[in-house]
DNA sequence: AAATATGATTCACT
DNA sequence: AGTGAATCATATTT
């Protein structure tokens, strides 16, 4: 019983309450069916699994879809059949020897009711104290079993056991994505959807390498640097053109964005240092309202740039790490509610109190 | 083989 | 629900 279970797995199934209650009445059960909710989940759970259904029918189980996994799902039912036959032989087993045992028992009785009277209701309780025994150990059985098919799923349909690596296509596009959104790297459903056909991969799997590249990102940007400068200089020439053209003809068209063909839509609920951006790159009122969003998500591979050319040629702040972004000392990206503001170094007199006037 | 990178999961928090 | 943090388990690099 040791059964050091695979790591990652909790059983949830078994918590361990065998039996408190003493006052069940046995009587009416006469196979195996005392309401015990225990035993009732690891058959339920038996059941979903494939274990103690019906032989091996044809159709999956259960679980409608999931057609992709094809080639580690036959391993998988491989190894769940033979769980399953041990466990009906077993079962079997178990069950013959219950009523061998039993019989053997009424003729003992039988053979003593020779010599001394025994009620009826002796046998009974003789009887069901014999099947609660064997019943309890079929549910031992059930409950390893249990544990087997835990251990099989989580052996099998853990996906982090069989990882594979984005394609290249795919990474790129996303720390395209990442790179040119770095104030506010939190893309919408909607953004996270187009990602995700764009890289052939689901959205939680586009959630999920957002949520690894923010955090590990901000724990060391140190190690990004390269990186981020590589895809802020890869978008910046897209960049530069989207917002120049946006800039020149501030009136009529919109900016012909590069990606993200379609409908913009990545919307943009609380850039602080939007203005900031704004101004720092027109100079002078730029009320940005149409063309804020797709505009905005440019701005930051162009401020990447500019704070990098301005920053590591002459060592402007002395250091020569510069912090690329708000990221702010206690947090970061999250709803920075500290009032206190971008404190990026980098960029000299802050005191941007751009026109309040919407 | 050790170190690092990476995708996925789990848990707590909001 | 969505996210940050910690962690796991595998891939890739060194």
């Amino acid at each position: 019983m040791g059964t050091a279970a695979a790591p990652g797995f909790r059983v949830a199934y078994m918590t361990a309450h065998p039996d408190r209650l003493s006052g069940l009445s046995i009587r009416g059960a006469q196979e195996e069916d005392p309401p015990d909710p225990q035993l009732m989940r690891l058959d339920n759970m038996l059941l979903a699994e494939g274990v103690s259904g019906p032989e091996k029918g044809g159709s999956a189980p259960a679980s409608g879809g999931s057609s992709d996994n094809s080639i580690e799902h036959s391993d998988y039912r491989a190894k769940l059949t033979q769980i399953r036959q041990i466990y009906h032989t077993e079962l079997e087993k178990y069950e013959q020897a219950c009523n061998e045992f039993t019989t053997h028992v009424m003729n003992l009785l039988r053979e003593q009711s020779r010599t001394r009277p025994i009620s009826p209701k002796e046998i009974e309780r003789m009887v069901g104290i014999i099947h609660r025994k064997f019943s309890s150990i079929q549910m031992q059985l059930k409950q390893s079993t249990c544990e087997a098919v835990m251990i099989l799923r989580s052996r099998f349909l853990d996906a982090r056991r069989k990882r594979r690596n984005f394609s290249k296509q795919a990474t790129e596009i996303l720390n395209e994505y990442f790179y040119s959104h770095l104030s506010n790297p939190y893309p919408s459903e909607e953004a996270k959807e187009e990602l995700a056909k764009k890289c052939s991969i689901t959205v939680s799997q586009v959630s999920n390498w957002f949520g690894n590249k923010r955090i590990r990102y901000k724990k060391n940007i140190g190690k990004f640097q390269e990186e981020a400068n590589l895809y802020a200089a890869k978008t910046a020439v897209t960049a530069a053109h989207a917002v120049a053209a946006a800039v020149q003809n501030n009136q009529t068209n919109s900016p012909t964005t590069p990606n993200s063909g379609s409908s913009g839509s990545f919307n943009l609920p609380n850039s602080g240092d939007m203005f900031m951006n704004m101004q720092s790159l027109n100079g002078d009122s730029y009320q940005g309202s149409q063309v804020g969003a797709n505009v905005q998500s440019q701005v930051d591979t162009l401020r990447h740039v500019i704070s990098q050319t301005g920053g590591y040629s002459d060592a402007l702040g002395g250091g020569s790490l510069y912090s690329p972004h708000n990221l702010n000392a206690n947090g970061g990206w999250q709803d920075a509610t500290t009032p206190s503001s971008v404190t990026s170094p980098t960029e000299g007199p802050g005191s941007v109190h751009s026109d309040t006037s919407n």
